[in-house]
DNA sequence: CTGTTAGCGCCTTCAT
DNA sequence: ATGAAGGCGCTAACAG
């Protein structure tokens, strides 16, 4: 304990004052019975000391840590070229949060679960904070249902099996729906194909869900599963799109389930010489930044990240302040047309 | 307190396995002075009540949270259209260092200033870690000496004004030098013109000594300042692109202080017919992960943002450790050859 | 309106 | 090797 950093107590500043700590407890949390005159005074000595509460008394006495903790799976492939891919979309809604957050006058751990680690850093993380929001597929479900018992918690974009805690998840099913049918009626192909993501991604189910109401819609044949799948990464993008090469016939368009997927597979084809959208068309599923700026731009379909992180926040406080039931939301999504599903549209 | 969620605490652990607080204290903490059967049962009784020590409780007796606190500024220009593009840069680092600390089984507290609330959210975050990582230009300098006196303090790409406070900075000058001579030498451009960020940014500064320091070196006239000066953001890149365009003739290249200034100056230019780099050629600095997506690749100076964020960490518990003096490190940038400065190297 | 007094959960000597 | 007791800084009843 090398501390040459020696920060004052409630006692220094109720000494200074010369009154009781009760009552700079009081004017510390604004509540009534200490008069104005005692207030002004005890505020002024406290500035003068630089007093800040320790926010592990407070803890223990009973009131809140003030702390939210957001949990992420750690989905960085190393296999990537460069790491950065699988960021965007979670720093959106950690960033989200965040504000939303100081908004409160709360403060946010974050913590991205390594692959097995799971339970472990939950449970470091839950003594530390007053609420959590876990990223589906970050902690196994076991944990997660144990974890839910201790601390309130919002799940997101998580399939509804477990009682007793928020969810907050994005119209994946709308937003696919959408983009099948734009495909389908507007664009008119003749073929519209689906690739999914991890087969356990409850957003890739519904995503493919949506596609089929779409296809339903039009009467058209209704795949059992997804025509093809990978992870959600970049990388099993380019492996997907070097298969479908290799099978000669191309799919007039393809629905694919995430940006990230999207992306290696349009740089693969392009790389082959073939024509997107002319020959293939593809969409993807996110609107990551990065979809903008691609050639063509990519026609996806906008998950409203920010406002994901910001109501998960949201959610978690009306718990935290003594809601009776957990609620279930659903947030809108956004079909965004640029150039690769075949539409002209010029973005800039 | 509408607590339904029950935690077990140390007392519930010690009454359950017939012992007493402390033995249970010292297991939790690997402490000598327990026999080897009494720790198995201890051990065995805390996985089966699924016990978490209080981190309050723990801070409160002493020890550390077991938290670090990442304070960035909240940089987000809401003129911008698209909210996304400054997160990049802060978020890859944020990543680096949550990284570094979870390996080292402490959290990481994230919180943005937004512009005004400076030194309150400081205090705040202050009172819940143990040290904080602080990115240049987040709080103000007054407060941010008075903070360092209270806590161990890491500060990021951040002149060194303060004393008693690490340093953590990328080698700004020496990444502008070598694209200058990049520029200068190889492609033997006749004129490579600087622009620079807000002049209260040290980045802008140190890479605005470092082109100077190629110019010089090559024996070209060097200027007193920046040709023209942004705010880093894309649109202030935008917005001298049509200065530039106004003044009717063009320099043959030009250094920009980083790449969102770069993309918005690349975009308006090619947008009015503009060829880059055949008439203009451009560099940026960050290397953000959109740079290898723009049409041409943009050519950058790579910061190492990940070994930021960990080496932040790093340092910071190395103080915490109980580090005699405060230390100063910088780390190295790479150069990073695309399209837009004129090579025709090939990314993909 | 103000002061007193218990704890909150844990760590840490000091005894045993 | 183990237990008992005091205290960390603060909140939350209670008394005055």
């Amino acid at each position: 304990m090398p501390s040459e950093f020696e920060k004052p107590t409630i006692y220094e500043v109720a000494e200074r004052a010369g009154v009781s700590i009760a009552s700079v407890s009081r004017v510390l949390q604004n509540k009534p019975g200490v008069s104005e005159a005692t207030r002004k005074m005890i505020t002024s000595v406290m500035q003068e000391l630089g007093y800040v509460p320790s926010n592990a008394a407070r803890g223990l006495a009973g009131c809140r840590a003030g702390i939210i903790g957001l949990i992420f799976p750690d989905l960085d492939d190393p296999s990537m070229e460069s790491g950065h891919e699988t960021l965007l979309y979670f720093d959106e809604i950690i960033r989200g949060a965040q504000r939303a957050a100081r908004q409160e006058g709360i403060a946010v751990l974050i913590a991205a679960t390594h692959s097995a680690s799971g339970r472990e850093l939950a449970l470091s993380i839950a003594s530390k904070v007053d609420g959590l929001v876990v990223m589906a597929r970050s902690v196994p479900e076991v944990d997660m249902r144990s974890l839910a018992t201790r601390i309130p918690t919002v799940l997101l974009a998580a399939d509804r099996h477990i009682s007793g805690v928020d969810y907050l998840i994005a119209d994946n099913e709308g937003g696919a729906a959408a983009v099948t049918r734009h495909l389908v009626e507007y664009h008119k192909y003749p073929t519209v194909k689906f690739i999914g993501g991890p087969s356990n991604s409850p957003d890739s189910r519904a995503r493919f869900r949506g596609y089929c109401k779409a296809l339903a819609l039009a009467n058209l044949e209704v795949p059992k599963s997804p025509w093809m799948a990978g992870d959600f990464t970049e990388a099993s993008g380019r492996r997907i799109a070097k298969v479908i090469l290799s099978k000669g016939s191309l799919p007039r368009s393809v629905v694919v389930g995430n940006d990230q997927m999207a992306f290696g597979m349009m740089k693969v084809l392009i790389s082959e010489g073939i024509k997107v959208p002319q020959e293939v068309a593809i969409t993807g599923f996110d609107d990551l930044p990065v979809a903008r700026y691609l050639q063509p731009g990519l026609t996806t379909v906008r998950q409203p990240m920010r406002q994901l992180g910001a109501e998960s926040i949201r959610l978690l406080l009306v718990r935290l302040g003594g809601a009776t039931s957990p609620q279930s939301v659903t947030l809108p999504t956004e079909l965004t047309l640029r150039q690769s599903c075949g539409c002209v549209n010029d973005d800039y």
